[in-house]
DNA sequence: GGGGTGACCCAGT
DNA sequence: TACTGGGCCACCC
């Protein structure tokens, strides 16, 4: 597997978040092991990482951890919008159930 | 070159 | 449902 800069990674990771549809969902960890297909690397903790950094440019409320979780410090904007969109909670989390999303999936 | 850290994950209690 | 501990791996000082 061809290797990538960081800045390749990151921009792959945007990308995805990108191509996630209003109301679905995928989990750090789930994008990660997405990439691992086309970038060779595969850290949740990683794409965690760089969400927090460079999110901001993305949807990254559609982005939440195994557990349906938002990030720390933005539960209640990521549930706004989220639910704008017509996302499905429960109990405070997103439903993976009904949200979790896969790029070819669909 | 070594060690701390994290928008994680999973299994157990 | 909530909390805990261990594993993980790339990033950054």
């Amino acid at each position: 597997m061809r290797p990538v800069t960081r800045e390749e990674y990151v921009d792959e990771v945007l990308t995805v978040v990108e191509s996630i549809p209003p109301g679905r969902v995928m989990s750090y960890g789930a994008i990660a092991e997405y990439l691992a297909d086309r970038s060779g690397r595969s850290s949740p903790r990683l794409v965690g990482n760089i969400m927090a950094r460079y999110g901001g440019a993305v949807p990254w409320y559609r982005v939440v951890n195994a557990q349906g979780r938002f990030p720390p410090g933005h539960e209640v904007e990521a549930r706004r919008r989220l639910l704008a969109e017509g996302g499905v909670l429960k109990g405070g989390r997103v439903d993976m159930a009904a949200c979790a999303w896969w790029p070819e999936g669909d």
